[in-house]
DNA sequence: TAAAAATACTCCATAGGTATTTTAT
DNA sequence: ATAAAATACCTATGGAGTATTTTTA
């Protein structure tokens, strides 16, 4: 095993052909730089210099371990500029878990944003229901998860609160209640509703909603996914309780109305969640300030 | 700059997944790694690993590092076994200078043998008359010469004697004085002689014995290499005074025949020249064991 | 509760400094 | 006479050990 403190300050003298101008490149006494290249060479037990009146000469050795030497501490120097770029976010990678409605409805435009910004990091965006993000989360998958179901902080995980969500009821353009101001909760009951499957974090807020205010709604129909939904409800099927965020473009081009029910105000809370004590990459940390908190 | 003492130790807690298990495998204590992992991780200001129950992962920044790391220390292995190979003499380069009469009939088969023995030596003869080859000594362009002229030590170059060389009149095998056995040295006054050019070792050799003897020969010719004057004197145009090594094929081919002179023996020096305090390879070494002390 | 990692302390060999001597031109 | 390298001697600290505590599955 080669002594590569030696060897840099030997690799040193030979850029600088003596032993006094190592010295002074190095920032240290001529004495360290002649103890310096005398342990090497007594560690490797060859000689690897020739001492002349002017400067030194490598030996055959000398010039062999010089040359290798130099392709050492080159590559330390790629190395730390590896280091360099991840720290600089020139390179890197950022793993995101989300749950789907904010995987996507809110984060792709984000993460545009943030690939603007550093263009250099990799980005993965994992979209499942809470469970299996959260999972994902807990076996090091991701960094960080999306999640809009009721998840608590446990030992291993922390929940931190994110953003709120607003929920609102929404109807085709033709539907009986699309064009009433004066909407209240009561008149929702029986109409038939469009639903989430079971399981669903909309879902279940929701119901919950309604429930609290004692409103029985007739369900026509499931459906796996908001898009579904959305369809549906645009085809005049029911009404259906959605995610803001779900439907701007619907609402831009007319295809869907949201109701503005005035004791209706269905908002729930979107978290963060984090591995405990997991040191977070830089990439993350810029994320993080981009994504808000 | 990386500390590479560290990052050896952190190369080997990749290795091995687990502080005490690298611990282990470097013989020092699961403290000193522990120690070494969290100064590296301080000097570069970034979490190289992340503590798992089971062992530790490396962050990204730590796989990053530790694939750089793998190369460093694969180079220094690579550094050491070509130190190894200089070492066992499986590769190497050996320059040798010698003049004329020794470089081409004395070390050619020596040279051989070498080679045969260390094949990965790469081998350099010069071969010059005697100022040429040890100029190129001082000026370490060779590592050790081996030269017939009377040249003696000085504070730079040190002369060891290394074998007797014998000069012999030779003659062609037709020649009036061939057949005789009772010849001296006398008989060969006024004879007619080919010669060396000036400078020549032999030549100088030659007429220091005979004129110690006070013979005066006669000059027919003078010529610039011992082959030609081997030519010469086969084809009768007179005697001359060479080496013994620089005949034997001659000798055996009967193409020039050896006079045997009672009172002139003439016998001179070769001698080995080398810088002095110039450190030896290994190869000049196993050489000189070869090539007779 | 057990295994791994971190921490507190102690020690010392190494790598450095200063001063001086030796060597080579 | 000068400049470079080697050497002698001294010092400080980085890297190691032991013992113990903290952490986590």
């Amino acid at each position: 095993m080669l002594n590569l403190n030696l060897l840099r300050i030997y690799r040193v003298v030979l850029d600088q052909g003596s032993f006094s101008r190592a010295a002074e490149t190095l920032s240290i006494t001529q004495s360290a730089v002649s103890r310096a290249v005398q342990e090497l060479e007594r560690q490797l037990g060859m000689p690897l210099l020739e001492r002349r009146a002017r400067g030194v000469v490598p030996t055959e050795a000398g010039a062999l371990l010089g040359e290798h030497a130099r392709r050492i501490f080159a590559h330390e120097q790629v190395a730390l500029e590896a280091l360099n770029e991840l720290r600089d976010l020139r390179r890197g990678r950022l793993s995101i878990g989300a749950s789907s409605t904010i995987g996507i409805y809110l984060l792709p435009s984000m993460l545009g944003e943030y690939h603007r910004l550093y263009p250099g990091i990799e980005l993965f965006l994992d979209i499942g229901n809470t469970q299996q993000v959260m999972e994902h989360l807990r076996s090091y998958r991701i960094e960080v998860a999306y999640v809009e179901g009721p998840v608590a902080s446990d030992e291993h995980v922390q929940i931190v609160p994110w953003r709120d969500d607003e929920l609102v009821v929404i109807a085709a353009p033709d539907h009986p209640l699309a064009q009433r101001t004066d909407l209240v909760a009561a008149d929702l009951v029986a109409m038939p509703f469009v639903l989430r499957e079971p399981g669903s974090g909309t879902r279940e807020v929701m119901e919950q909603a309604l429930a609290a205010r004692g409103i029985a709604v007739r369900t026509v129909m499931e459906l796996g996914s908001t898009e579904a939904v959305k369809q549906a409800v645009s085809a005049g099927l029911g009404l259906s309780i959605v995610s803001w965020a779900t439907i701007q473009m619907e609402l831009d081009s007319a295809r869907l109305v949201a109701l503005d029910v005035a004791d209706l105000s269905i908002r729930r809370q979107l978290s963060r969640a984090h591995v405990r004590d997991r040191p977070q990459s830089r990439a993350l940390q810029e994320w993080l300030k981009l994504a808000g908190r």
